[in-house]
DNA sequence: ACACAAAGAGCAATATGCTGCATTATTGTA
DNA sequence: TACAATAATGCAGCATATTGCTCTTTGTGT
């Protein structure tokens, strides 16, 4: 999983529910200026807050073993 | 995903693998304290930080849609 | 039991994520 | 165009992950 998957699939996840990033940040109860970060792909964010911000979008992380032919 | 899980399956994984924490730590470029925090659980890692941990242990991260039953 | 390797834990220093505030830019709507 | 809502950006302070150092505990093999 790359940055960039989590700047794109956060703010399509968001709008596909129809909120804004204020929402988003209450909702979370993340700042606002972390939202901003994670969409702008300028986030190495920690996992609690990877967790709220999914939580909120319906999203969630799972680890699996790498496919051998990726 | 919660941190029990994680804390299990880097141990778990590293065993299968055969190396010590301590390889672990110098082949995933990560210090050998934070390698002994995420598997006794005490942690709350970044992002960049699972990341190069599970690709030595060839595991992956990978975000999905919730599923409703569950 | 003994020796050695591996793992766990406390502490302080450093790096950096998280935050609010203020400002500016962009987008959408009437 | 004008206005309002939303988004982007710079900055500084706070919170905490990461790290090496050191010591203790546990595990493994002889």
């Amino acid at each position: 999983m790359h940055y960039e998957d989590i700047k794109i699939l956060i703010k399509q996840r968001r709008r596909i529910l129809g909120i804004s990033q204020n929402d988003l940040a209450l909702l979370s109860n993340i700042g606002l200026r972390t939202i901003k970060a994670l969409e702008s792909g300028k986030a190495n964010p920690r996992l609690a807050t990877l967790n709220k911000v999914f939580n909120v979008l319906g999203l969630e992380l799972i680890i699996r073993i790498k496919d051998i032919d990726e």
